[in-house]
DNA sequence: CTCCAGGTGGCGA
DNA sequence: TCGCCACATGGA
């Protein structure tokens, strides 16, 4: 039933942490030593398992995905084509040493490619909440309205879901989506609009994959869209639209800008104009070609080592 | 009980 | 443009 494949990197991966870092709310654990990890990808069923820092098995129900064989997939998935040592450039180790070295230990964390719509309705279910509730909407959303997959593995069944199509979630009404959405009807309702706007072409995601629009221009365009501000805008660049330029600023990136790189506009409260400060100011000591690949290491540095926090 | 969590949009000054 | 508030829930 399954296809297996053995698939080794040339660069370090830290599967788990890449997996439930990225906003990829999709991947479960579907075994109780936490080894195993599954999803749904276009149709496919993936299960997957970290070997070593650098290989991974995976099981899939087909041999490809997007006509792409598996492991040319994963490959492209886990962005292993990015050499994380040129992210952070020998000015950056100069000039923050301690912090230089204590990112070392998340060097191995991947932003991962995903897929853009996905990557957009799950960030908009993301504002001001805990990640628990947030992971919490997007599996709801995928129970209630993808297609229902099952999987055995070591004589164990496994229900896993698609995430629904946009033509599927636009036509569903808002104030039932809300009971997936923290009972949130704005939410919801926006969820739906942006549904339709994907399912209409009102939003071209093929068209604004193209890595030659400017950032700044991707970002308004995203933000057209109710429910969409500057920070979920740039979450769909980075992790949906493979633009590791892209730099969100949440309010753990506010803190540590704030905390390790002594900036005083993190200290006031984030209005859209300081938005656009801090992102010009994170440039100046951050590869601007990768600044959210980097802002993403430092993020989940700042949450585990600072913050303590346990969940991804 | 209060505060905060991967924010956004409406409002008045 | 800026500050404040509603939206909603749950964990610390």
């Amino acid at each position: 039933m399954f296809y297996k494949s053995l698939i080794v990197f040339d660069k370090k991966i830290d599967l788990k942490a890449s997996l439930f870092s990225g906003q990829s709310f999709l991947w479960i654990i579907i075994d109780s030593d936490g080894q195993y990890y599954a999803t749904v990808i276009s149709d496919t069923v993936i299960i997957i398992r970290q070997l070593s820092d650098y290989e991974i098995e995976v099981m899939s129900s087909s041999h490809s995905i997007n006509g792409y064989i598996i492991s040319d997939f994963m490959y492209k998935y886990f962005s292993v084509d990015v050499d994380v040592k040129s992210i952070l450039s020998d000015y950056f180790s100069y000039r923050y040493p301690e912090l230089f070295c204590a990112i070392q230990g998340f060097l191995s964390i991947k932003v991962l490619r995903q897929d853009p719509y996905e990557t957009l309705i799950t960030f908009m279910c993301a504002q001001g909440i805990g990640m628990h509730l947030i992971r919490k909407q997007v599996s709801m959303i995928t129970q209630a309205y993808g297609e229902k997959k099952s999987i055995t593995l070591s004589g164990k069944e496994i229900i896993l879901h698609t995430f629904p199509t946009p033509e599927k979630l636009s036509a569903v009404d808002p104030l039932l989506l809300s009971t997936c959405t923290n009972n949130n009807r704005i939410r919801a309702t926006n969820i739906v609009l942006a549904a339709q706007a994907v399912a209409d072409g009102k939003i071209d995601l093929k068209a604004l994959a193209n890595p030659a629009i400017p950032l700044a221009d991707l970002r308004n365009t995203l933000c057209q869209n109710r429910g969409i501000g500057f920070k979920i805008a740039d979450c769909i660049a980075l992790f949906g639209l493979g633009r590791f330029d892209a730099f969100p600023i949440d309010t753990h990136v506010k803190q540590y800008l704030a905390t390790w790189f002594n900036s005083t506009t993190a200290l006031r409260p984030l209005t859209p104009a300081r938005y656009l400060l801090l992102d010009a100011e994170a440039r100046t000591f951050l590869n601007p070609e990768l600044a959210g690949y980097a802002g993403h290491i430092l993020f989940h540095c700042w949450r585990k080592e600072i913050k303590k926090l346990q969940s991804f």
